[in-house]
DNA sequence: TGGAAGTTAGTTAGTATTCACTAACTTTGT
DNA sequence: ACAAAGTTAGTGAATACTAACTAACTTCCA
């Protein structure tokens, strides 16, 4: 379990990677936004990976958990699509910097121990979403002139080039305003006519 | 113009970024693999954030040509798509660190200079591909049922990530080979029917 | 044409600053 | 009273960058 303030020390590191990329992560910046001291952040965890490590674990139980309730629940395939997306522009909504970061696995590529987890959360959604699609076509609710491997390419690269705009070119509409449209299009494009 | 030398710096500040990260492009790296001493590099480039605008200059530059190329030939929308993906391919064949660093934009975070330079350079590709799609749309070539700005982001969302899947899991097929058989699903889901 | 002057691209040695991290001590809450 | 969570003061290593010097070319002109 995680105590408050490890939670705290992982939402403010993830706020600084966002701000100003992951050089901006310094135990320094860390500390001085939290309010303590730099060696106070070593009571927490052990080393800075650590808390990188910690920011990839939360990720990965998070989409999990996102995967696995739509994957357990009777939705039509179309429905667990359009759950995907509404539950990212949300969790974007009110936390920014999470799925901005979420998005960005080249953050993590100077440790290999940290480019083993990002392979397998990449490696593991796909595969679930691959498993969503497959099984729409099979319910003959999908089209089935694409491979489930392409539609899964398709969605969700739809869906991570749309939250990264979001961050680089601003708009007049909110985010999860704008993204109930753009999941009408990806519906009408991958159902089966 | 670039001396061989500044094109011989950016492309291995190029693949430093694309091993280790941002993190790993220092101008001690930068200078053992080039096989010069550090404060020779500062004959070429006054400071490490010019290096980094040099390569983002090389990209814009690089990426505008492409679409030109393509914006004013004869060739119809859905051709035009094709290329569009084709060269990218190849690019990302003959020098993988180029077109991996390209579509990751979070790397160039840390200064202000950078973000707006990739800001700009994200803004004007949208913008050629929506109206490569707009007039392919007006042309009664792609499906009209989907607005432009929603299919360029669908298109290019798809490109990209297919992109990055393949720097994080390796497949058997080669990825221009993997990369037709994408640029045929892409083309069934924007053309009319 | 040959030598002086200047340029280019490198070197060695060193700067101040920042980095992650540690040892030893103090405060705080139960 | 004791452990958890903070502090001050410091470590060595890495960071971007600079100063001063030099070898090898090029340019220029008497």
């Amino acid at each position: 379990m995680k105590t408050e303030r490890q939670i705290e020390i992982i939402e403010v590191a993830l706020e600084l990677i966002s701000e100003k990329g992951i050089q901006g992560l310094t135990i320094k910046n860390l500390s001085k936004k939290i309010g303590i001291t730099e060696p106070a952040i070593y009571r927490h965890y052990d080393s800075k990976t650590d808390i990188l490590i910690a920011i990839l674990d939360s990720f990965s139980k998070n989409t999990q958990q996102i995967f696995n309730n739509e994957l357990n629940n009777s939705d039509s395939a179309i429905e667990k699509i359009e759950h995907l997306f509404t539950k990212h522009f949300a969790a974007f909504s009110a936390k920014p910097s999470l799925v901005s970061v979420i998005f960005s696995e080249e953050i993590f590529r100077n440790e290999p121990v940290l480019i083993e987890k990002i392979s397998e959360v990449i490696r593991r959604n796909d595969n679930m979403l691959i498993s969503i699609l497959t099984s729409g076509q099979e319910n003959n609710e999908l089209r089935t002139d694409i491979s489930a491997q392409h539609l899964s390419t398709i969605v969700m690269g739809t869906l991570r080039l749309f939250v990264k705009k979001s961050r680089f070119l601003e708009s007049s509409k909110s985010l999860p305003e704008e993204g109930k449209l753009l999941v009408e299009s990806i519906k009408r494009i991958i159902i089966k006519e």
